[in-house]
DNA sequence: GTTACACTACGAATTTTTTCGTATTCAAAT
DNA sequence: ATTTGAATACGAAAAAATTCGTAGTGTAAC
């Protein structure tokens, strides 16, 4: 029961999104990756300071400007989301999970591909 | 928008698989169905009527003992929920989340085999 | 040094979700 | 008819998540 078990909530996933793509960022770049309309500045800081005490992220102090970082893990975390959705969602068929997702626009060639390829070194 | 961006909560996903995998329920069913040590039968009964009154579940409430049934469809909140994740928790991938979906999670070969022939299908 | 500015801290209001206690109703058994 | 048990209705508390206003603080520019 340690960092397992953390789940963030959406608005949290979202900050989380910024930090593992960019990399450690200042309060204000997190704000303004994710540009929403309908929430202010102080709205990003209070959420990562929140995060900053549940021990998502790790932050530099030592600035005036913090810097911020996530501490949990990328592929973890979204393991464990996809876990609990598969529970969730789908009664526990991660192949359902799997053919809902592809049903849809979202998948290219490429990507078809690229699962078949993993499917097979899955065997 | 209509029944589109129905954003059911946890507890209300909860309660959809029952009656989405058993059938038109009763509180009490519902309630039994997902043993919660946690949580009282007045909650559960609470949570669908709140689901009644968001328009999420119907119910026939001729006879003293209401019996409720899912009004949303299974299919199209599974595509929502799963779109939601794919862009919230994966980037807009949908093999990302293939690929973790099968990573971990116990995907038997059968599973494994479906998806396949699936993936054939959609080429 | 003073001003201006951008940042963090903090508390609190709001909204949403979850939970439960209590009242009421209905029907079946006595 | 009365009792009893199981069901719904309702209000409201508690918990969780989101939002923002305001105050304070440090730094750089003047």
């Amino acid at each position: 029961m340690s960092s397992t078990n953390i789940k963030p909530t959406e608005g949290e996933m979202e900050i989380l999104q910024v930090l593992w793509q960019q990399g450690d960022c200042t309060v204000r770049e997190v704000h303004e990756a994710l540009n929403k309309k309908d929430a202010g500045y102080t709205t990003t800081l209070k959420l990562m300071q929140i995060m900053h005490e549940k021990g998502m992220v790790g932050r530099d102090t030592s600035a005036k400007t913090h810097i911020y970082k996530a501490l949990i893990n990328r592929e973890k975390t979204q393991q464990q989301l996809v876990n609990k959705m598969i529970d969730n969602v789908f009664n526990g068929s991660a192949a359902r999970l799997v053919m809902q997702a592809l049903g849809n626009k979202n998948a290219s060639k490429e990507e078809i591909d690229l699962i078949k390829e993993y499917l097979d070194k899955l065997k």
